[in-house]
DNA sequence: ATGAAAGCGCTAACAG
DNA sequence: CTGTTAGCGCTTTCAT
């Protein structure tokens, strides 16, 4: 309806000619900037809405250097050769649940790849800020990004920049004192950790949690490193290093990844070990294969999508002038999804 | 190392200034335009480099009006109430792959919710192009784009307009008849099909592919429609249907949806139905769901990778000014996965 | 071979 | 209350 009759695109001016006014007017009348009359705003309003006017985000860009673009890059993926399927809905529903947020805040989602890596396409640098997904220790990016004076925020620790403070996340550590209560309110009597091999905060928040509840109850640690890209199979090769241990299988293992626990539970089950009878699982993140496996396993969801959410709001926040008096980290509740892994009578 | 010690941004008078040009002389030289002395060009760059200078992408694209971006819109995913979880690593596939690609050819890629029902943001019509994976019948997305003077690829056809052209995508009637070829090799007598309520011609194609089939060979055809968002529920209700269907539960199912597929097999499974002996099933995605079922479930591999990918390049293609002479819709091969579900000796 | 100057469409001082 | 004007950083004629 309406609109564009001619292919070109309505300016400001053709708007201001339309309403019989100056093109600054038609722009504090529609930013609802400076002084206009209500008579005058309303008529301008009118003529704008029956052209189908809509400012230029560029033009608009360039004057107030906001692109209302906010830029997304997921640290784990980078490693990834090619975004690959391997159970990382967690990620699918960040991006997703940002890019929504985002989108309902006024802000485009750009998905990057590690800008540091790649010939950087110039408008990377043109957003107006930057959500960095799990961090890595001294992460290149937030290098770049500061060096671009890029506002950021993570999502998950730089665990070797302690003056770093803008990122928020999980309380992982929280997450590790839920699961291991679970287990040893179920029965659990020696309990592994099985955590990934990249250097973000996940794994080293997770680890020192347990290694902090280990020592503190006399227990003696088992942790195992894996690397995320290995998938199922990792879980599997763990899995043979615990049956090849000379203190066996331990009867609890909190396993990070969601793909590592269905390998390892799967090649335990081989094995003849029952879960949750001889050992339960849990794994640290939720995902299509711990859910889908046999039997479920329990899991922390991690809620991505309120993580996202509170990533752009605090990301916005940063991006706003007005001086956030202090850090308000928000906490996210993750959720422990009991399953029949854990399921101990 | 290098560049920026002041924070404010180095432009192009600061490099102009530096090496003793003017401007015009710096932009000829790095965009590799007008006609520049080797000597002067080489200490620009040099300059350049020095300064850690790079274009201001939203400045350039005033002047080009080429943001550099791309646009894309995930059709289904707008249904859904929040980019839900639901077995739709396909779609993460999908975006990955596309903003990859986007990236390597000097393109960011932006998600975008449906642009139609939400107000705009006005960075959403300042984008290069767009892509628009799954456009329903008479897509008003397509609509709006077209107002806007965007050009735009689709993924799928939009089987409203058959005047639009520029789309590309799996060749779905041969998916079909691959699967049924299969199901038939395998001695499957009646074969039955599940489709989605979507109005799009992932659904459409199939099930007039399959009727084509029916009819030439004879069967009665067997249609089920079950709602996209339903999930595995909606297989499960899908099986209900089946069980208490006159005919009985037929001995081959092909069930486009990964996540009806999974809950149909499960549901048949509990009635004692055995896969693949009493009934084989095949979904026409697939996704963990297919993946981690019991037993695992063959399914067509859509390869997003590879339709992403043709999608970009098809999309640059139309924003490049060298006239395409013909239409060439690059053929996506997808690929069966034959797995458990339809392995009968 | 190089540079001056005119904008791209918009916002924000600053006048009137 | 409204309009004039000066750019934002860059590309691009058009002179020199």
């Amino acid at each position: 309806m309406s609109t564009a009759s001619g292919r070109r695109k309505v300016t400001i001016h053709d708007v201001a000619r339309q309403a019989g006014v100056s093109i600054t007017t038609v722009s504090h009348s529609l930013n609802g900037k400076g002084v206009v009359a209500e008579e005058t705003r309303a008529r301008v309003h009118e003529v704008a809405t029956k052209l189908g006017y809509s400012a230029d985000a560029i033009a608009r860009g360039l004057r107030s250097s906001r692109l209302g673009v906010l830029g997304l890059v997921i640290r784990p993926l980078d490693s990834l050769d090619s975004y690959q399927p391997i159970g990382v809905d967690y990620f699918m529903r960040f991006a997703g649940a940002a890019a929504v947020e985002a989108l309902d805040r006024g802000f485009g989602l750009m998905l990057v790849r590690d800008p540091t890596t790649h010939s950087v396409p110039a408008i990377a640098l043109a957003v107006d800020g930057f959500i960095i997904s799990d961090p890595i220790a001294n992460d290149p990016v937030i290098d770049l990004l500061n060096r671009h004076g890029i506002p950021l925020v993570a999502v998950g620790r730089d665990i070797d920049r302690p003056e770093f403070t803008d990122w928020l996340g999980e309380d992982t550590s929280q997450d590790t004192r839920t699961v291991i209560e679970h287990l040893s309110a179920h029965g659990a009597r020696s309990i592994a950790l099985v955590r990934g091999t990249d250097a973000n905060s996940w794994n080293a928040d997770s680890e020192s949690a347990y290694r902090h509840w280990a020592a503190e109850c006399g227990q003696p640690a088992a942790v195992y490193l894996e690397d995320e890209r290995s998938g199922e199979d990792g879980g599997r090769a763990v899995a043979e290093l615990m049956l090849a241990s000379p203190t066996g299988v331990p009867d609890a293992i909190y396993c990070l990844t969601g793909r590592h626990a269905a390998g390892l539970q799967k090649r335990l089950v081989e094995q003849g070990h029952r879960v949750p009878i001889d050992v339960m699982i849990v794994a640290g993140a939720d995902s299509e294969q711990t859910r889908n496996a046999t039997p479920p396993i329990t899991s922390i969801d991690l809620t991505p999508e309120s993580t996202a959410k509170a990533a752009v709001t605090q990301l916005l926040q940063l991006l706003s002038d007005t001086p956030t008096a202090e850090h308000v980290r928000p906490s996210i509740t993750n959720i422990l999804r009991i399953r029949e892994s854990t399921a101990r009578v």
